[in-house]
RNA sequence: AGAGAGGUGGCCGAGUGGUCGAAGGCGCACGCCUGGAAAGCGUGUAUUCCGUCAACGCGGAAUCGAGGGUUCGAAUCCCUUCCUCUCUGCCA
């Protein structure tokens, strides 16, 4: 969300910034400073009609003591138009100071100055390549069916106990699971993030915090009867555990790791792009966070994109960084670099991470805030990013490294795996 | 899940209807004292919004878990809700 200040004196650029993402009306920022116009004549106003009463209310009290209980008496009759004014107007300013807000979370973060232009992911820009793509036999085979062949995953199962979208790991599949939760959490550690825990249900607030909600309410499971959601990403509770907080400048940066399952409901998913471990309703998932002052947010964004690289060399995969074109762009995102490997036998290209920075756009919703240098408070900037997304780094990794003999795993996991081979 | 107690500033803690945004203490900052430090002494020390100012500041409003209500006036009384603690129950 950005705040009133910045949208009163930056309206320029946030035009700009509206109509590379293409966002329709923009209409709607003259309205947003038309109305915080209105709601601070309507305080002002209040403000007046609420001093007047107390100064009355304390004259009573006087009165009172002194024993002119009659004097008294009789200005409390005066005062029964400033609360009737008083009431109305508090009305009035709450309607205006509610639709305010409406206003401001339908506007999308403003993008980042790199995010090339474009309507659709045509237009993302590739920004760097690594990695040979394996040349497979002619009858290497789409990870699904490897998946069926070794007995890893059970789709039809999961679908039996919950539904399509929810597979069964097994045996050595869901071993392989495990052995890449571990290992992702231990170079994340490694590289200095805290491994944390974190409750996989969230409420309302910490979904509005970083933007889930309201803008993709539908795209989450919700438990109705105790209002709460279950996670899309650990994105969601790693950031809102600092929620409502005003750091010290010291305690930057907080870099943060956590292994969650993600719930996404996925509604409008089809066809073949689904196919497999493609796009679940349930999958695994490590993510790093971190809360930064602002200026360290540039040289934070890159350090996480070169770390997620670090990973997928190690597991020796080929892969490809995007720079989101602005169409593509997430709601809440400045600016955000999509890894993707390369599925050889579906001979199309995989997201297995999405690193982003979200400015102040999430800490304004978060209210979350620091004191800089000067003793000031300043919101802070929030980055996070997958590393990784198991599902598709599975597919990726039966399809690749399928031969004759088996599935080879790489020899980074072996330890994690306590085998070498799938056959 | 049931019964009881409670939620006050960075922390502890007083405050049951009237100059209370809140005593006192701790902590912190600055100053005095000291060769230096400790101790001691003094001063200061919440946030948000609105207005005003080039700025320091000044004026006003709101905030004692959150949201409503009673009242001329609420930290204090009433209702709703969330959370914490104790006991009982249940349970991986």
């Amino acid at each position: 969300m950005l705040s009133l200040n910045y949208i009163r004196e930056n309206k320029h650029t946030i035009l700009a910034g509206l109509e590379k993402r293409q966002f329709k009306p923009l209409s709607i920022i003259d309205e947003i400073i038309a109305l915080d116009q209105k709601r601070r004549e309507q305080k002002n106003e209040l403000d007046n009609i609420l001093a007047q009463a107390n100064q009355k209310a304390k004259e009573i009290g006087m009165l009172f003591k002194q024993g002119k209980a009659e004097e008294a008496n009789e200005l409390k009759a005066a005062t029964v138009a400033f609360k009737e004014k008083s009431k109305t107007l508090q009305e009035s300013l709450q309607q205006t100071t509610a639709a305010l807000h409406d206003l401001r979370t339908q506007i999308p973060n403003i993008p980042h100055d790199l995010v090339p232009n474009g309507t659709s992911e045509k237009d993302n820009k590739i920004v760097f390549t690594e990695g040979e793509i394996p040349k497979l036999a002619d009858d290497a085979l789409p990870h699904w069916e490897l998946a069926s062949q070794y007995g890893l995953i059970d789709f039809e199962l999961g679908s039996k106990i919950t539904g399509a979208g929810f597979p069964v790991y097994k045996g050595k599949g869901a071993r392989l699971q495990r052995a890449l939760i571990n290992y992702f959490l231990d170079k994340n550690t490694a590289a200095g993030y805290e491994e944390m825990q974190v409750p996989h249900l969230v409420n309302a607030d910490s979904g509005f915090g970083t933007g889930q909600l309201p803008d993709k309410e539908g795209q989450m499971y919700r438990v109705p009867e105790d209002d709460l959601f279950l996670i899309p990403t650990a994105e969601v509770p790693l950031t809102n555990l600092y929620r409502n907080q005003l750091l010290q400048a010291k305690e930057l940066p907080i870099c943060l790791t956590g292994y969650t399952p993600c719930f996404r409901r996925e509604a409008g998913s089809y066809g073949a792009h689904v196919r497999g471990l493609n796009r679940l309703h349930q999958f695994d998932k490590v993510e790093i966070v971190r809360i930064e002052e602002p200026q360290n947010a540039s040289a934070a964004l890159e350090e996480m994109v070169n770390h997620v690289k670090g990973l997928l060399a190690d597991l020796q995969m080929p892969y490809r960084i995007l720079r989101l074109c602005a169409g593509d762009l997430g709601f809440t995102a400045a600016l955000t670099y999509d890894f993707e490997i390369f599925s050889t036998t579906q001979n199309r290209w995989l997201e297995i991470s999405s690193v982003s920075t979200f400015n102040s756009f999430q800490a304004e919703r978060l209210q979350l805030r620091y004191k800089n240098k000067q003793e000031k408070k300043q919101l802070v900037h929030t980055l996070n990013g997958s590393a990784l997304a198991l599902p598709r780094v599975v597919a990726g990794l039966l399809e690749n490294c399928q031969s004759p003999k088996g599935i080879k795993i790489p020899d980074v996991l072996v330890p994690y795996t306590g085998f070498e081979w799938i056959n």
